[in-house]
DNA sequence: GGAGAACCTGACCGTTTGGTCAAGACTTTG
DNA sequence: CAAAGTCTTGACCAAACGGTCAGGTTCTCC
């Protein structure tokens, strides 16, 4: 059915189908859930028919597990900066940007995440216990570092990046309410510049990091 | 077929299996969203038979329309604390606590509602932009006041509402992934009081609220 | 150019869904 | 106790769902 080594004619049709899939599909999961997407929808998104979906994904739950493993990858990617820096208010902040960019550039994603976790992880699980666990228990001790180091106040990490999390997801998640709350208006480039300065100014001077 | 005013012994039962179906129906919807809920799970839950709730809620919209403008209501009545404090440290800090308390007693709530939002919620839609778009905007003046007096750094209400909605209503939504990253274990007694004084001094200090 | 693999698709299927219906049981009221 | 309203229920239905299948088309490689 699916071969390792496509000739390129052949790999680029199928790249473009599967992306035109995906992409189809993470919008669809998005707006409706897990239950509440169909193949149907996400076939008539992608501009193929529902049979050409199947052939590429044999079932509804292999697609949407994909699509969410692929928004795991992106989201353990934007950390990178948080080891890179020395002082706290270089890689806090710098994680606060990423995240913040995000959820603007990939709202889609976070609403997917967020549906997967509220309904309890029942495809990704497995992630969660493994490499989410992991990921950030590494990041805990970077900032257990600076507080050791005495560049912040003392407060239990975990918590801190639960913070982060929350606050800058919540512009991707709840974007429908915030539009609604700005005159049924999405936001400009000016308000979102300060929002994320907005975050990123609490947070910072909330540990006691000079900004 | 719904009568205003009943024997006390049949509005008692009516009340019960209303109450029940509720019940039911906000910890479905909270499981598996709109889309993925089914009647027939609701009323398994609820301990009746499918028919029976159709006798009181003539459809799955109507039922879920009723589930969310209940959690709308005990959203709202969160708040009262924010205009009886003087200070924005009480007042803020009350709100903080109050939102706190709501994610650990109704958690299924705050799951219904962002899954609403997050779908771009097709159901209440009218709710957010009356009575939400209100009630925000006057909080927004009060931290405007506690501002112009000098009590808290200048910063944009608007954004702090989001920080305080997003850090707190993450413990509800996210309590699935809370609960794994800590070692598939619930959050103790302990833990949750660590949490929310960990949300309420970052807050606090980050807005140049003494504490 | 022909064999074989990869890709595409319309018709179809069993299951589950939200919702209906008609008939029976219980409660209240005269 | 009987009539009227309220509540409960098993059987049923059309529609929509995820998924299958067999047959056709396109592409690559020898």
């Amino acid at each position: 059915m699916t071969q390792a080594f496509l000739p390129n004619r052949q790999q680029n049709k199928r790249s473009e189908s599967e992306a035109a899939i995906l992409r189809a599909a993470e919008a669809v999961f998005a707006e409706a859930g897990f239950g509440g997407a169909t193949m149907r929808e996400i076939a008539e998104r992608a501009g193929l028919p529902k049979t050409n979906v199947h052939y590429y994904f044999a079932t509804k739950e292999e697609l949407y597990r994909r699509v969410v493993s692929d928004i795991f990858e992106i989201w353990l990617q934007a950390a990178s900066s948080f080891d890179e820096a020395s002082t706290p208010a270089e890689g806090i902040g710098a994680y606060i940007d990423a995240k913040m960019d995000l959820s603007r550039s990939h709202p889609d994603a976070s609403r997917v995440w967020a549906t997967e976790v509220m309904h309890g992880a029942p495809i990704i699980q497995d992630y969660l216990e493994t490499t989410l666990v992991e990921w950030t228990e590494g990041r805990m001790a970077s900032i257990q570092a600076w507080i050791d180091a005495g560049q912040m106040d003392p407060i239990n990490p975990r918590y801190l990046m639960y913070m982060i999390w929350a606050t800058t997801q919540h512009y991707a998640d709840f974007a429908h309410q915030i539009e609604t709350l700005n005159r049924n208006t999405p936001m400009s480039d000016a308000q979102w510049d300060e929002a994320k300065a907005t975050v990123r100014r609490i947070l910072l001077r909330g540990l006691g990091i000079a900004i």
